[in-house]
DNA sequence: ATAACATACTAACGTGTGTTAGCGATAAAA
DNA sequence: TTTTATCGCTAACACACGTTAGTATGTTAT
């Protein structure tokens, strides 16, 4: 009889979860199948409904578990004594490198957010509106203080924000420059488009 | 009985991949029915297939009618006698009105062309291929003249893409800055994140 | 060894999907 | 006006989907 493979100390619904991010990232959430899923993680389609309640909950895992790293971060970042700039930096680095490390998860969560339900999906809207303000905010404080050349806030943040999930063809690229090459050259074009000079 | 409205000269086909575009920019294209389609239309779902062969035809023209219109434009830009950084901001600008004038077409063919099936799928993917080659190629040329910093090219060109189809926040968030503002300020942040200083 | 539990299986359900066939209605051409 | 082509309708198809019920198998604790 089959079995759901627990390495590394991931109970068996974690395993689901970890699949169900790539399988929604290859198909879409909607284009992948629970059958599809069940495939990929040696089992009958059935069986998955052993861990989970539904479809839409591994989307829900998916996109809250992104969007509580990201709020954890800003929380952290908010209360640092530094520049505006450098608090830009920090949160673009920690961006590139969850869109790095924790690919699959993340662009799913960006994607594929829009198939959420209510009230999850008012709930993920809302948690990345304040996100983007919050953003918005730290870049204001640096356009008043002239470290940041005088712009609008929140297309600056659209920009940043959409920028960095480009690293999704990074991932799909043949020859890719090294990890570090890219955060590097991304925090280049990047903070080097804000500042003022 | 029902008929298909076809103002401004267009014909009913066109009609129909319009409101195609929308709703697969709403819903994505998996999960956008051909019944949601025809109630758009003002008709009932078999009567589509009078004017179009299949659902995926109309990712094709809505894919492929938006890449031909960015080849055409790189063109043109490749042949005129400018600096790199001008043929850069001109692409950049073309980008940014497609993005804010054609929303929909741009939108779905940027995120849903996942779901074209061969050839059209190989093919479009060769089209993007080339042409995020061919705009990397300007922007090694602008390196190369010291006009650009020394970053590479192709991360470059991802961040440039990418920042663009951000717009789509732009669209649906409440208090918009106007158009030209927001032109301008995306031209800011990117080319200033590129040119040498 | 036995009981209790966790996990996987088969079978099937209701629903929504893209699409086709065939027939009436309407508009255009004769 | 008659003919012809265009367009929309109803009905239905085969299929893929998410999910449930009920049962068998394997694992852990007593």
């Amino acid at each position: 009889m089959a079995r759901i493979k627990t390495d590394n100390n991931l109970t068996r619904k974690e395993v689901i979860v970890t699949k169900a991010a790539t399988l929604f990232r290859e198909k879409g959430f909607k284009a992948a199948s629970m059958r599809d899923l069940a495939e990929a993680v040696g089992v009958e389609a059935a069986s998955l409904y052993n861990h989970i309640k539904s479809k839409t909950e591994l989307l829900h895992e998916l996109c809250f578990s992104v969007a509580n790293r990201f709020l954890h971060k800003i929380d952290e970042v908010e209360l640092e004594k530094n520049s505006s700039v450098e608090k830009i930096e920090k949160l673009l680095r920690f961006h590139i490198n969850e869109m790095i490390h924790h690919y699959e998860e993340v662009y799913v969560s960006d994607r594929e957010w829009k198939h959420l339900s209510d009230p999850y999906l008012s709930n993920f809207q809302n948690q990345r509106r304040i996100y983007r303000k919050r953003f918005a905010a730290i870049i204001e404080i640096g356009i008043k203080n002239k470290e940041i050349k005088s712009i609008d806030a929140a297309t600056a943040v659209l920009i940043m924000l959409h920028a960095i999930s480009g690293i999704e063809s990074w991932h799909r690229s043949i020859k890719k420059i090294s990890a570090e090459e890219l955060e590097e050259n991304m925090i280049s074009i990047l903070v080097g488009g804000l500042v003022n000079r």
